[in-house]
DNA sequence: TTGAAAGCGCTAACAG
DNA sequence: CTGTTAGCGCTTTCAA
């Protein structure tokens, strides 16, 4: 259709092969002849067809960007991390939105092998076996936002979610708090097991028991965290002094139904997410949180991936960061 | 690399021609052929590489998607909107985040164009003339999310940002607000500017006298709502009662200084956003806004690209929606 | 119904 | 330093 090296070729006099050297930087071109290509080439505006060069390079400097929830304001954190440092490296990124569907995720997957994308960044939407299975016989090298510490050898790039949970109920608990209630996300998400199990070995570790009626989870939204907290507090003898709720879109919702209940928050009942979205730290929110370096964890990710991409380094990854809690109104 | 054609074709022992026919579901086949061929190709996790049709097709299946801030959640509703219902007609979506800067985003369109992509979904960061008429010229169909309404003839979904904001105005104004301020975004945005207008509209037209001092601009997020409106705030005999702001986001900073300075909202100072962001709605906040079908613009500004990817209407379409006010807390 | 072959736009040997 | 040519994986005539 466009314009191409033929068009230019045709023009200056040369080979359309002199041409591609020219433009591609290639050391042996004369000066002059360059020169006048390179001319050339921008005043007729030529683009090179990046589809052409990746058929024969076979690479096409793009990515694949696989996140759960978009909406969720901590996703876009690390996908602007992620694609600035892509950017910067000349890739670009195919973002898919799974919506925590692991049919969907798959498609996009096969979608993405065709598109013969160099590389993979992504959070599972499930970390079902069959599922990773899937994901693992995949070729192109990925990291991963996010994935179950196993006893694979993957790269991926993750905050210590156990120690994060584990300093949030801990902190609860020296409040004073006995009754402390888990409001999860997605059951098959990494994140939200290891959230769990930071709040179990913290109440464990504190001789408090955990009341099974006080742990539920849902999806990792908003209104997840509303209907949750709402069925707790109106169940009999619900005795919920504090909640550790494993995202703060959970943790706003809640804060909603126990408002709702007239309850005060934090005299009547503490909360605490994790996170720290932009929004928690809205004078009006106020929320105590787990904080994450998102946009670093993005920057981090596609460095690792790009590390692979390059072979600079070929051995696998686990880049665990440090949680921080972030004490404000709320607790 | 992979597998390809040639290597289905040599297990079934036909030619790699007909593999393809079979594949790509062309009716002259055996059927018995066609059959053997998709279960082998099954069998063998075949999967096409789309750059290779791209190239002999002349088509990608791959759209842009340029948007200023990915970190703004009004976009990533949109784009929410856009992705999906792009997949469903089999597209992907290259995300590009530019950051409201003209120049990452002219580079980012080079670099779709070069990929190749079908088309373009943008909201300008920039309608400086010459920024526009580079866009312009870019062959892809695209249809623009936020454009001025001017004497051009692209294709392009908006909300009615004068007669949103002119509403938003009007409803201050019956509270008994005459002293309004207008706090803006970008500058070179259509969005802001139109708001502008209608802020500017309601104003006169209730015989109110637009002070300079009170109308101010920055950029579309939370700071820049923070310190213009603290900047009011402590200029002196400021006589604000209520203000309007360009966006949500600008809304929540202006509410941040509003409470510092000890105001009280909405008795002291009342105050509309635009946009109808989720966080808007949370009890905490109860912001009252102007609101846009996000989610439904992405449908419609995607449906609206694909009629002219597939020819079916190759007349631009202007498509205006209403704004709605919803009123909540802070007015 | 199938195979052979051209060609999409480009890069990368290989000659010259 | 430059031109010729093969070929990346695929679709699509054109013949058979």
């Amino acid at each position: 259709m466009s314009l191409t090296l033929k068009d230019i070729a045709k023009e200056v006099g040369v080979s359309y092969a002199t041409v591609s050297r020219a433009l591609s930087g290639h050391p042996e071109v004369n000066k002059n002849t360059r020169k006048k290509i390179i001319e050339m080439a921008e005043e007729m505006g030529y683009q090179p067809n990046a589809i052409a060069q990746g058929l024969v390079k076979n690479e096409t400097k793009t990515i694949g960007l696989l996140i759960p929830d978009i909406t969720n304001p901590f996703f876009p954190a690390i996908a602007r991390g992620i694609e600035e440092a892509a950017v910067e490296k000349g890739y670009s990124t195919f973002l898919c939105n799974t919506n925590w569907n692991k049919n969907i995720e798959k498609k996009y997957l096969n979608v993405l092998i065709q598109k013969q994308v160099d590389g993979l960044i992504l959070t599972p939407s499930s970390e079902s076996t069959d599922h990773l299975k899937f994901i693992k016989k995949l070729t192109p090298p990925k990291v991963f936002v996010n994935k179950i510490i196993d006893n694979s050898s993957d790269t991926f790039i993750i905050i210590d979610n156990k120690k994060g949970a584990y300093q949030a109920v801990e902190h609860l608990i020296k409040k004073g708090h006995e009754n402390i209630a888990f409001i999860g996300g997605e059951k098959s998400s990494t994140a939200n097991k290891e959230r769990l199990t930071g709040y179990k070995n913290a109440m464990q570790d504190n001789g408090l028991k955990i009341n099974n009626d006080y742990v539920k989870m849902k999806g990792f939204n908003r209104t997840s965290g509303y209907f949750i907290m709402k069925e707790m507090l109106m169940s009999e003898g619900c005795q919920i002094t504090a909640v550790f709720s494993a995202n703060d879109l959970l943790a706003l919702g809640a804060i909603q139904a126990i408002k709702e209940a007239n309850f005060n928050i934090p005299e009547d009942i503490a909360i605490v997410g994790f996170d720290d979205i932009e929004f928690a730290s809205l004078p009006e929110i106020q929320l105590t949180t787990v904080s994450q370096p998102k946009y670093q964890m993005g920057q981090i990710a596609f460095d690792a991936l790009y590390e692979k991409l390059t072979g600079q380094k070929t051995k696998e990854r686990k880049i665990i960061l440090e949680p921080s809690l972030i004490i404000r109104g709320t607790s």
